[in-house]
DNA sequence: CTAGTCACTCGCACACTGTACGACAAACCC
DNA sequence: GGGTTTGTCGTACAGTGTGCGAGTGACTAG
């Protein structure tokens, strides 16, 4: 017996200094975190691995599955509380909460997640988890379904606005107090004649950006579980 | 006298055959809509138009400032009622289906929309016309606002996912029936030991996609509306 | 020890992108 | 008729995703 199974696989391991699906989809998340879709090139996300640029196609098919793959990575990092701990309100409100900041964590998300539907393991572990924790709720039979879509679409919605002002701002070069009072400043002039956007201007001219985003957050979220919880059944 | 004013300035007025803004934003809308952004390149769009590629950039300075024109134009195609003719609950629910129907027709909307914040003067009417709506309903001062921006949210939440399947179903160049089929064969064998996920799949399975899509976005508009309908000032 | 097979890397090339630049031309004003 | 404005467009540059085929190191069978 020259060699055990063991040392065999041991060996085999390591074989040679090698990239790796799981590194290559790490790589590109921070590109993407970091610079978004626009900076995310199969050549630059390579030279930051030291490899050539066409060594990754080794590892994924195309652009897009990478991109399918690093989608299904932020899936993983959202919480869905399990009903039993929380009841099924309060585990919806944190549900969006953490599907809203993931989505916060990642601003290139929605710019990406509309051309392809969600089907990796991370996505439908979420949607199943998703289905205990308002099953559990005691929704007729199809409105199981229809309440956790309309809670993960609005959380979707809201964050996409959200995403939407931040990575203007950032391209914009300027402070969020210089953006935001500029934008106020031009939509002052472009409204002149538009009482009710003044007052609407008014009310949020002097409010925190972030912490009204916060409010308005909760705000409907609030009211979609207020409708939502008359639907159970009784 | 050979000629009146009247005759001159109507042969000043076409002066010379010449692209407009308006004639390559609405070209370019043409070819959105039907090959979505990655069909969008400047070169084609000028070819479609019969002109140089780069005559397109003396009426417009990139190609994101024409994607910004035309989003702002889709933006007009949303009807807001006035709040006197149909009441802020229904009028609201218009509202949502008319947004709803608009991003339907532009399915590449979702994709851009989120990179930019959307200033153009469509966008700004609308959500004048929007305060409108929402202020007649009686809310509290600030609650105006989060009640306007929670319905679009839902709104642009349900039909960008939607849009998300109906482009799959497009680049996978199958029927609806057949793609559906696939999907959930492929979803039966995924969550083999997920009596949750395989509930819902059995839900789902019978019914048409469009049709649930619609039952779905009422079913979530309706509980949205319904919470709100408690917030207002009695 | 050699020959062969697998797993993986990578340089080159192709077609295509957005757009800066500067040369051109047609219409207008004086 | 000269000059200015308004508009067009060919060329060029730097960059993109990725197909192809040659190359290389590690392992296995003989």
């Amino acid at each position: 017996m020259k060699e055990s199974i063991w040392t065999r696989t041991r060996a085999a391991a390591p074989a040679r200094e090698t990239l790796s699906r799981e590194q290559i989809v790490q790589a590109a998340m921070e590109t993407l975190d970091a610079e978004g879709v626009a900076g995310l090139s199969m050549r630059k996300l390579a030279a930051k691995l030291g490899s050539g640029a066409t060594s990754l196609y080794w590892h994924v098919q195309t652009k897009d599955d990478l991109i399918d793959l690093v989608i299904d990575e932020t899936y993983g990092e959202v919480d869905v509380p399990e009903p039993e701990l929380a009841g099924w309100r309060s585990g919806a409100m944190l549900f969006g909460h953490s599907l809203r900041a993931m989505i916060l964590r990642h601003p290139w998300l929605p710019e990406v997640v509309y051309t392809r539907p969600s089907l990796g393991p991370n996505a439908t572990s979420l949607g199943s988890r998703g289905l205990v924790l308002f099953g559990a709720a005691g929704f007729a039979e199809r409105d199981v379904d229809f309440a956790m879509s309309s809670v993960m679409s609005y959380v979707f919605g809201t964050a996409n606005a959200e995403v939407a002002i931040r990575t203007a701002i950032q391209n914009s070069g300027q402070t969020t107090e210089e953006w935001v009072s500029d934008v106020l400043e031009q939509a002052r002039v472009a409204i002149a004649d538009d009482t009710e956007m003044q007052k609407s201007l008014r009310r949020r001219s002097n409010r925190d950006l972030a912490t009204m985003h916060n409010e308005a957050f909760v705000f409907g979220l609030d009211c979609l579980l207020d409708g939502l919880e008359t639907r159970v059944k009784k």
